[in-house]
DNA sequence: TTCCGACAGTGGGGTCGCAAT
DNA sequence: ATTGCGACCCCACTATCGGAA
């Protein structure tokens, strides 16, 4: 199949809105590809989908910038596409970047226009065509004749989509179709996709959410998990006997950098389990340590640097255990094995039809120096991949009075908006330190409204950065401090986003940078 | 007819490893 | 030795479509 026939597809997608119009692209572009067979199916799938299949080429958005003009005419296959990724993938070592930047621009050069972007798209991970995995699975039901429901199971099952896309397209009948995805089941050494949650701004919010949905038959005072969030990384541990696998939440296999973990489950009274958890460091006392810390020692390899800081593993959730799979038992039947396989190493948690004890868990748990809480429906299934309203999160939220410095210009169906705002706090000489930027919690009105609004407090403009001068207040919550090398006050907001803008307090009554440093050491 | 669940998009700070400078 | 880039850890929030109610 050619490539340009998927950039085609693409470009068919940018220029509609509407999902079935989108849906109905896919499923011919699909449909072709199987013509062509599995392999074509494997690559085509990955592409449409908005991902390469090699998980790191190693050229980026900023290695796109001196690529070469476009071909005339298209002559790529898909298969020519994926064997130059693949081989850019394999370089290593002195002048392996030099190399891969020489095979990506003959890639570039062989490509036309719409290839082009789409070759850019899929490098930079920004395909911006309005369909990505979950409309992909949609289609791929559709092209095999199976209902959405199947694929989509098939597809959390097994971790990934393209799997799914080519058992279910290879298949000669709807019937063998449906056979084949009904194959892919929870497997011991196959990470699931995780569960995800939805937010809610406080514990009682969170509760009267499960129990308005558990409620289909007004059951008065529903009990409701309330488990601790902690504030680490996720991770889902595969046990059979001996060997231990250890995911991340996006899958990545990160066995080789927890070693302490594989023990711990080593340790575990079951011959092969599926877990689901959260892994962070420690402090002497057991409180936990900054995010930053848990961060920096799981993302090294280097084993000195590793033996500086031990990650504690802690599971909230069991998807098998013995050859027996959990994921469609209520979560208190789970919960009930949880604490009989992972006894040392289970989230601390209360369950409870009272709103105030699960406050009052709340309360404690942040005092402890934990994240928050996600507060579940005790009778819900582990719907893996799903962002469910069966489990609701619930963290502290800090806000604080700042002064918009500086403005960036949007992208996307931002373009042409003043978007990213530079965000500053007082200091005793009458000047501002800037703690982070934040474009979260903008409604298109308040876009509409800032981008008029800076042009006014215009002072300097580069192009794309324009500087203001720091008259407008803007109301700012975050989820904490944390350390910073970027900024100069050693500061930078976590998870900053916009509340609104203050028209009734001028930048002098802005929060100072000695309020926020008392935030920061408690 | 209205409501709401799910998804895509728009980016944030920090950390590491690696190759180039 | 330092710098820049890519990859990946944490992530919040809004607009929109189309099925559910």
């Amino acid at each position: 199949m050619l490539f340009d026939d998927v950039a085609d597809a693409s470009g068919r997608l940018v220029a509609t809105r509407s999902r079935l119009a989108k849906r109905a692209v896919l499923v011919d572009v699909l449909r072709r590809a199987a013509a062509g067979g599995p392999e074509d199916v494997a690559i085509v799938s990955r592409y449409l989908g908005g991902e390469l299949r090699q998980r790191r080429t190693g050229l980026g958005w900023r290695s796109l910038g001196g690529m070469p003009g476009p071909a005339v005419a298209p002559s790529l296959t898909v298969q020519a596409v994926d064997a130059a990724f693949a081989h850019m993938a394999g370089l290593a070592g002195p002048g392996s970047s030099t190399e891969r930047l020489e095979a990506a621009r003959a890639l570039f050069a062989a490509a036309t226009e719409r290839e082009q972007r789409l070759l850019g798209g899929l490098v930079s991970g920004e395909l911006r065509q309005g369909a990505l995995d979950a409309l992909l699975l949609d289609a791929v039901a559709q092209a095999a004749g199976v209902p959405a429901d199947a694929v989509r199971r098939a597809a959390m099952l097994a971790g990934e989509t393209e799997a799914v896309a080519v058992a279910a397209l290879g298949a000669d009948s709807p019937e063998d179709a449906r056979a084949t995805l009904d194959a892919f089941t929870l497997t011991v050494g196959r990470p699931v996709r995780p569960m995800l949650a939805q937010s809610a701004p406080d514990v009682a919010t969170a509760v009267a959410e499960l129990t308005a949905r558990a409620g289909a038959t007004a059951v008065p005072a529903a009990e409701v998990v309330v488990d601790t969030k902690l504030d680490g990384i996720r991770i889902q541990v595969h046990r059979d006997g001996d060997d231990v696998r250890v995911y991340t939440r996006s899958l990545d296999d990160v066995t080789a950098r927890v070693p302490e973990i594989v023990a711990a489950v080593r340790a575990l009274p079951a011959r092969t389990l599926v877990l689901d958890g959260e892994a962070l460091a420690l402090d002497a006392e057991g409180r936990p340590r900054p995010f930053q810390e848990t961060a920096s020692r799981s993302a090294t390899r280097d084993a000195d640097l590793a033996a500086s800081a031990t990650l504690t593993p802690y599971f909230f959730d069991v998807l098998h255990v013995d050859g027996w799979d959990l994921l469609d038992a209520p979560l208190r039947e789970r919960l009930a094995v949880l604490d009989q396989v992972a006894a040392p190493h289970v989230v601390e948690r209360v369950v409870t039809s009272d709103a105030t004890v699960a406050s009052e868990h709340f309360r404690a748990v942040v005092a402890a120096g934990q994240e928050g809480v996600v507060v579940k429906a005790t009778e819900a299934p582990y719907e893996a991949g799903r962002r469910g309203a069966a489990w609701v999160k619930v963290k502290p939220r800090h806000t604080l009075d700042l002064v918009v410095l500086a403005v960036e210009r949007g992208s996307g169906r931002r373009s042409g908006r003043l978007s990213n705002i530079h965000l500053g706090a007082r200091d005793s000489a009458g000047g501002f330190v800037m703690l982070g930027k934040t474009f979260k919690g903008m409604t298109d009105e308040m876009l509409a409204w800032q981008t008029e609004r800076f042009r006014e407090l215009e002072a300097a403009d580069d192009g794309w950065t324009v500087t203001l001068r720091p008259e407008q207040v803007v109301e700012i919550a975050f989820d904490g401090l944390q350390r910073s090398t970027r900024y100069p006050g050693g500061f930078a907001l976590r998870f900053a986003r916009v509340l609104r803008y203050r028209d009734d307090k001028s930048a002098a009554e802005a929060d100072t940078i000695d309020a926020v440093r008392e935030l920061a050491t408690p």
